[in-house]
DNA sequence: CCGTAGAATGAGAACGAATCTCAGTTGGGG
DNA sequence: CCCCAACTGAGATTCGTTCTCATTCTACGG
């Protein structure tokens, strides 16, 4: 199986907290600060960005809070382009769901796809894969276009 | 339109160094190397890779060759994780494809779907964008997996 | 409610992929 | 064949990210 996992757990920020703590994490204010500002989000977001919105976490207690939750597997890096990683929360917790990208302003939002939808293109992927010796584990989708704000200046 | 271009131009080699030659570069024989490199590639590959292979080839230079290869639309910076970029022939040039990733050992193939599969993909892409605003240019389908070599050790 | 073990923090140093600089070299149109 | 702008190469530099280590805090047992 390899899209959508379930949907969207009505308020995901209990949830992502009491996964965490489960994983045998302590949850400090720094971490408790970085799921907020991840939910916050509408789309991966870089750690200079996140940093930005939480200017009393230090940069090495961000970076090192993103590395424990994505190995808690709460919160994922995804879609890195020009050396700089983003990050959300993970499909787990989030859903599952596809990225559009504005190749004008670089912008990323969530998309979600509707269940048909994506069941569809799980068969596909899982028949792509099957054909390579491949198990499929999940597939990720990033759709490259131009956002309505770029494309009327 | 969003996906497949055209299908395989038979042997890329001579028109990837033509279509780099039509966008106004010079045809030295870093960049000839380094053409040369990625089409005997079966996935997207990291810069430290094709330096292993062009060994001739200085590093400052290959970085250079790529990214002037990227401008000029035949080389694609695709797939990048953990903060190492990877780099391909672009579809414009190899053919559209989806790129199969083993969570395992990390390596990359490609995988080029059937028309009528993406077809059925780009239609779904097409719609989603639509819906949030984007016009879609492209899309990129990674699927995450397991291969056969990481499964029966 | 308090003490404590050990996990987590914070400031700055360190690391490494990628880019830039600039003097020397080369491709290819004229 | 010549010339000059494009390109190269070695090394310095940048900057995102990770590491180090002394200090602080969390969560658990008493």
């Amino acid at each position: 199986m390899t899209g959508r996992p379930t949907v969207p757990t009505a308020e995901p920020g209990e949830s992502v907290l009491r996964r965490a703590a489960d994983a045998g994490l302590r949850l400090t204010r720094a971490r408790r600060a970085v799921v907020a500002a991840l939910e916050a989000c509408t789309g991966p977001t870089t750690a200079a960005d996140l940093a930005e919105r939480l200017a009393d976490v230090p940069i090495s207690s961000l970076y090192r809070s993103l590395a424990v939750l994505v190995d808690a597997g709460v919160v994922a890096r995804v879609h890195e382009t020009e050396g700089i990683a983003r990050f959300e929360l993970a499909e787990a917790v989030a859903g599952h769901h596809h990225h559009l990208v504005c190749r004008s302003c670089g912008t990323v939002i969530d998309v979600r796809p509707t269940p048909s939808a994506d069941d569809t293109v799980a068969g596909i992927v899982e028949a792509e894969a099957a054909r390579h010796g491949f198990t499929a584990t999940g597939h990720h989708v990033d759709i490259e276009g131009v956002c309505a704000a770029c494309r009327t200046p």
